[in-house]
DNA sequence: CCGGACTCCTGGTTGC
DNA sequence: TGCAACCAGGAGTCCG
């Protein structure tokens, strides 16, 4: 599932082929796949098409496009091309003629200055993803920052320069949640998904449902810390793709699902104690998690 | 504020 | 072999 690093080599990727392409036709195969656009898929169609495409950005899950439109507003960066991937989206770089995936769901022909002619191909399969043309509003705390005005309830993410680590804390202990729950929660930190929530609840030895009232500031710090190197590592190898769901910008599949620990190891010894990995449900989705290293701690009584 | 249930969705896998 | 049931879960919404 892609989860913030992911995501991020899919911004990185992109970033080269579409800064200053100009987007000369827009096919939506799917309206599914529109789902996040206020308006119909011809409003999609029309906003997108003349447009010259920015340097695209990212926060957690959702990565932008800033679009400067054809009528000429100098300046007018005030929409962006948002996309999510969901569970199984791509956005794969392909020269025109190239055939196209059977699952393909949007198709934005673009020409770049250097680069010339370029086809940039939204696949997904399950359709938990989407594209959507929003508008660009200031942040509330970083001046002259922009975010679509569909990512703004979304936290900053931990590898943001502007995450505030401090307040992230104060934020975690205020609330009266299990320490997955508050991972998985966009609104509290983003980026972070199943996979990597628990990868980085193994690095920290906690278990999935402790409660945040238990954790000390300490092993919070200690957390997060964890998050960011799980983050950052998958970064570094390009991305986690057990799956095959996920494929880079070129088409080549990301890879390193051996350097999990704990996610999807049910059953495999864990690398730390050698007992056995366990899979529970939680959330409506799977936990996993080392019985003997991390384990539930009681809550701190509110009061008696 | 919190949590649980539900929705979106389909290809690959499992089970009979 | 064939087909149906099941499974994966990010994010939003609704309700108690």
């Amino acid at each position: 599932m892609p989860e913030l690093p992911e995501v991020e080599v899919v911004r990185a990727g992109l970033a080269p082929a579409v800064s200053g392409a100009v987007v000369e036709r827009v096919e939506v195969l799917d309206e599914r796949s529109l789902k996040r656009h206020a308006g119909p898929s011809e409003d999609f169609v029309d906003r997108l098409t003349g447009a010259t495409l920015a340097p695209p950005s990212r926060r957690g899950k959702f990565l932008w496009v800033p679009i400067e439109s054809a009528s000429g507003e100098a300046s007018a960066r005030t929409e962006a091309l948002v996309v999510h991937l969901g569970m199984s989206g791509q956005v794969l770089l392909r020269t025109p003629d190239a055939p196209r995936d059977r699952l393909t769901r949007i198709v934005l022909d673009v020409r770049h200055p250097e680069h010339g002619p370029l086809r940039v191909d939204f696949v997904d399969q399950r359709i938990f993803g989407s594209m959507a043309v929003d508008a660009l509003l200031p942040t509330a705390d970083v001046p002259a920052e922009r975010i679509p005005s569909q990512v703004a309830h979304i936290a900053r993410d931990p590898m943001d320069p502007h995450f505030d680590d401090r307040r992230f804390l104060a934020a975690l202990a205020r609330k009266d949640t299990g320490i997955k729950r508050a991972l998985l929660d966009q609104t509290l930190v983003s980026g972070i998904g199943n996979i990597y929530a628990d990868e980085a609840l193994w690095a920290s030895r906690i278990h999935y449902d402790q409660p945040t009232r238990a954790l000390s500031r300490a092993k919070a710090t200690t957390l997060l810390a964890e998050v960011r190197l799980v983050l950052g590592k998958a970064l570094a190898e390009g991305g986690t793709s057990f799956d095959a769901q996920y494929v880079n910008v070129n088409g080549a599949s990301g890879y390193f699902s051996h350097s999990l620990n704990a996610y999807g190891q049910a059953g495999e010894p864990c690398p730390r104690c050698g007992r056995a990995i366990v899979r529970e449900q939680f959330m409506n989705r799977g936990s996993h998690f080392c019985p003997f290293c991390q384990r539930v701690r009681a809550a701190r009584p509110v009061r008696s």
